[in-house]
DNA sequence: TCATTTGTGTAGTATATAGTACACATAAAA
DNA sequence: TTTTATGTGTACTATATACTACACAAATGA
């Protein structure tokens, strides 16, 4: 259980490794963020960004986006937007799969996927 | 699409024609908020409560929490944990299930509770 | 009728969220 | 060696969130 922070640092370093536009300050720089901000953030000495700067990164860094949210303990608002239409259905399905062994979770999501209704 | 402030405003009325104890003042007592904040909260001068205050609103006039708070477009903290525990997993998911009718979503919730697995 | 209860107007507050701005020492590049 | 780039320390800041406190007029109850 290795924090954002960390997280993001290590992947960062090692695109750098191939690539130079991967240094703290270029990629602040794209995200639009400050550098120093970056810093906090890679090293936790401030909490993660909001989510948009969230999925900047993520998509700067090559990164599943709703990965990193989640590892600030955020979900993205397209997810919460998709709830909030059925609350009661989709908190019901939640709880239920809660327990349920990834390998479920991935033959519902197949079995849905093959549309078979 | 009736917002949450009318939507609480007339159901407690509806309680309060049975039981007097269901007054906007004794409300707020037994929740522990400020009358004046429910009053705005019921005629939408203010946004929706926290989570934590829609919970024991939802309690006390006996709605669904789920449902009120997806009203005050947030979502519960113990559902947002079970999907950060598994985020790229669920929001497969959720996004599959985004358009599926109710119906689709109820045999699902079935099929897991009958446990097949 | 007098006391109580009710809903609401006005004004303010504490805490969290999501950052910025700039200076500085060190490392790398030209 | 001079310039440029890099990561970080310190000090703020703006906006949103989630409320409280108190006073008041109107309705209700004893």
């Amino acid at each position: 259980m290795n924090g954002i922070g960390p997280y993001l640092r290590t992947h960062r370093e090692t695109l750098k490794q191939q690539d130079r536009r991967y240094s703290l300050r270029q990629v602040a720089a794209r995200v639009g963020i400050e550098p120093a901000y970056l810093s906090k953030i890679e090293r936790e000495e401030m909490p993660p960004p909001g989510e948009q700067t969230l999925k900047k990164l993520a998509r700067d860094l090559e990164l599943d986006a709703d990965l990193l949210l989640a590892m600030a303990g955020k979900i993205s608002t397209d997810l919460q937007a998709i709830i909030c239409k059925r609350p009661q259905l989709f908190a019901q399905l939640l709880r239920q799969l809660k327990d349920a062994p990834d390998h479920a979770l991935l033959r519902v999501v197949r079995e849905i996927t093959d549309g078979d209704w």
